[in-house]
DNA sequence: GTCTATACTTGGATAGAC
DNA sequence: GTCTATCCAAGTATAGAC
């Protein structure tokens, strides 16, 4: 369906000709660039080869469609950002952890503009038939993610009757995706960041009411 | 700046030619419709003009650019729903009622298609210089309403100290435009139902929650 | 006011030189 | 592999007939 480019040979040409290598991740990098700063509708083939140096023509040999490449960008931003949130969040055994280590990378996220990223592909891809299904199946790692770190938080604690992993892991993500459309509407993100920390407070009140609730810290739960 | 049209008269002349009003709201009535199925995009004056079933070139008479015409688009759901909202909120004198009275609501207008609208005006705004400011200057009546409808709800209990309303205003509208975001995503709404479902057990926890601070249920807070 | 026709611009995509 | 040149489609906006 789209255009070959090298990638079809199936092996990478980037040991034999690192300049190529570097066009193709120039390209992404660039990408990742306009569709932050000109969104999804103004990243078009020209705006993205302007930015990366390069032809314009490049784009559709090496990705084919200005498409694909717009989806390996946000793979690129996907695969940057999913070992740090692992790392980060396989610790976190409370809710109040949980908060503390989601607070400081996600806002890392907010400030290099990678949610960004991900809502213009989300927004965009409602114009473009098809594209919305490979931005779900790319957001779905991301949904677990959040989901067994919600799990880990929560444990066996009454947080996690009271809400259900599944769903305060679909309000969490969408909490963080709705904060980034109001900080890119306001230009700054100070309310983002005022309800981060306030989340905070909230997550600790969470950890308190499970203790209160099965104060022996035991089993708990049933 | 924008081409004059009709409206600079200053005068309506709908009162004087019913046809030219029906054109108008036509037009308004096919650009909502556009936002939602194809997006800030796919939202062009050929497509719009397409749906209202008159030329291209209205769009222009009318409301100048296609951007203004979206403005107004997005000025009549505001309005639509800004009464609504205002009656059922006002009467939420407890997190719970304010949760119950907001579902409802809520459910209304992710069914309609009114909170898509917002979201991709939202994004859309990005590629276009200025067009931000003048959406975010239209959702600032809103901001306020969800603000008045915490503050309410909370009323001098201790959730209004764990989490002033201000911020609990802002997670809240960036929860609906994140659950938004992510039913279109997923093309069904199961995800925000199931989350907002939830949200009723959390509102009435703080109900209770502020009792046991304060039993008596008199002034509070101090 | 509404239409058709058209000028102008931008963007996706390809061809062919190097 | 990368470039320039070009084709074609779609969009904004305007002109002018009715």
């Amino acid at each position: 369906m789209a255009k070959a480019g090298p990638r079809a040979a199936g092996v990478s040409v980037a040991s034999r000709h690192a300049r190529t290598a570097e066009v193709r991740a120039a390209l992404i990098s660039a990408a990742i660039d306009a569709l932050r700063e000109t969104g999804f509708a103004g990243a078009s083939a020209r705006e993205i080869a302007g930015r990366a140096g390069c032809s314009q023509a490049l784009v559709f040999y090496h990705f084919g469609s200005v498409n694909d490449l717009l989806l390996a960008a946000l793979d690129e931003v996907s695969a940057r950002r999913m070992s740090a949130y692992r790392s980060m969040l396989e610790q976190a055994r409370s809710t109040a952890a949980l908060a503390e280590s989601g607070r400081a990378i996600f806002i890392e996220d907010l400030e290099a503009g990678y949610v960004r990223v991900l809502v213009e592909m989300i927004t965009g891809a409602q114009s473009v038939p098809g594209l919305g299904e490979q931005v779900a199946q790319r957001l779905l790692p991301w949904r677990d993610v959040a989901r067994e770190a919600v799990q880990r938080a929560f444990g066996r604690s009454a947080a996690a009757r009271l809400l259900p992993p599944a769903e305060a892991a679909h309000a969490l993500v969408a909490g963080f995706l709705g904060l980034e459309l109001l900080a890119t509407l306001d230009g700054d993100r100070a309310g983002a960041l005022a309800v981060i920390d306030h989340a905070q407070s909230v997550a600790r009140l969470l950890d308190v009411l499970a203790r209160i609730s099965f104060p022996a810290g035991g089993k708990g739960g049933r």
